[in-house]
DNA sequence: TTTATATGGATAATTTTTATCCTTAGATAA
DNA sequence: TTATCTAAGGATAAAAATTATCCATATAAA
């Protein structure tokens, strides 16, 4: 089991109690938005401010540790960085599902059609999870 | 050719000038972030308020007229609504093309994987246009 | 241990978006 | 047309979301 410290550390990100706790957060809830994840963190950090989860958020992102998810709809929620891949939400219960596509000939279409090199992707599918339908 | 009146009555939209030009500037300028459709509103219409913006463009999401388009690391952008295509982004110069990608495959294999049934999808694709490569 | 730097918390300031109020314009029907 | 009812526009305030500032302290590195 790897320790947290060292994916921080390896992201040049300086390892701090309320950032550890932020990786497990979000290690476990899969995907939160700021407000979601301001709440959890009140439960081990009942000072915590909403300032430091923005900063803490926003140098995540700038350092590659965390990606953000942009659902229709909703507030931007943000996960653990993994290899690409794209999102299925739920449009009745929200839930949010990480799911793997080969999207290696949607994307040779798109470079095809656009004439545009193309190296990043966002796909968010919606529709009803299994529960909902 | 069909005047853009027919078109937002048909939608239940009250037909004011500043809802024609709103239509008319997306029209011609294809996607827009809510500023920029401002400040081209302020050169036919002086003392337009921004809150006449927003609420226009929320009445016309709302009555599905417009769609809105989140652009990674960008602010929404919005567009008349069309049959449902995808959008490749310049990271470079920032230019947003629509796109018809046929998704039948891909979102097939989603419905699979992720035992959703799905139906809508927001596709962003990255990179560099032809003139910024 | 010492020191330099980055972070956390509190708070203010910005920015973005929505709500309110009142006047007027647009739609409908006599 | 005209009268009437409702919806929209503009001005503004209010609320919500995000970022900036300040200082004490925790972290990292020597």
């Amino acid at each position: 089991m790897t320790s947290y410290i060292d994916l921080l550390k390896a992201k040049q990100l300086t390892v701090t109690p309320q950032r550890l706790e932020i990786v497990n957060i979000l290690s476990s809830h899969g995907h939160l938005n700021i407000d979601e994840l301001y709440k959890l963190l009140l439960t081990s950090f009942p000072s915590i401010s909403l300032a430091t989860v923005y900063k803490n958020i926003n140098k995540m992102l700038e350092k590659l540790f965390l990606s953000e998810v942009q659902v229709p709809n909703k507030k931007n929620v943000y996960e653990l960085i993994k290899e690409e891949h794209a999102h299925v939400v739920c449009s009745a219960c929200g839930a949010i599902l990480d799911i793997d596509l080969d999207t290696s000939l949607l994307v040779k279409e798109a470079q095809n059609k656009s004439s545009f090199i193309l190296d990043a992707k966002s796909i968010v599918l919606s529709g009803a999870c299994k529960k909902c339908q």
